[in-house]
DNA sequence: CTCGCGCGCTACGATATGTGTAGCATACAT
DNA sequence: ATGTATGCTACACATATCGTAGCGCGCGAG
């Protein structure tokens, strides 16, 4: 059931957004990314020890998004991606606060 | 291997959210209940038909995160939920920039 | 009252997606 | 050449999601 546009029928972008990130360590590798290139393995160590086959999975459809980038150092962000970064920062602060409230 | 804190194991809440959201169909029902209200079946109709097991189950996580309550007239956004949207809503405008990028 | 209807929701087999471990090829240092 | 680290693939197993069917309920019409 593949991968392109799985939520747009409605046209909307943000949906096929949504079903790019709602995809597991998504948008932890966009995360982790922010700060620092980051090898694969670093990645991976970063994202509780995800499988290298999801890793790269995911790596790949980052890449073909435009998210994510390859520089000599590892994996980078694109200025796509790190504009999606600074929006998804905000969830951080929020997350901290929201986070204890759980159980 | 459940829902708890799947990726808190560094204790950083921001990965419990990332947990939370990277499930199908989990932001796109916060966006579906910005603007009002929605019955199930609405939301089904609204989320690309979502088979309603997946829905129940996600409903029932984001109920159990507070993040979404139930109304008379259907399920709703809690004020921690309506928070998380407003932190979610600019990826709407960015996603419209960005997806005609994309193929 | 009973019939049909739409509702929220559950059950369950089929499929898609993710996990975990092993391991290969390359590069670079010792 | 030996050891170590890297990026990544392969594959068997586990979990999540899908799609369809259908149950129990409340309600309004006949």
């Amino acid at each position: 059931m593949g991968h392109p546009v799985r939520g747009s029928t409605t046209g909307q972008p943000i949906m096929v957004l949504f079903d790019l990130l709602g995809r597991r360590w998504a948008m932890g590798i966009l995360w982790n990314l922010a700060d620092a290139n980051r090898t694969f393995r670093d990645l991976q160590a970063r994202c509780g020890s995800a499988s290298p086959s999801v890793l790269n999975t995911r790596l790949k459809e980052l890449r073909a998004a435009g998210l994510v980038g390859k520089a000599e150092d590892g994996y980078t962000l694109t200025p796509d991606g790190r504009a999606l970064y600074n929006l998804l920062e905000p969830l951080g602060d929020w997350a901290a606060e929201w986070a204890p409230n759980l159980k």
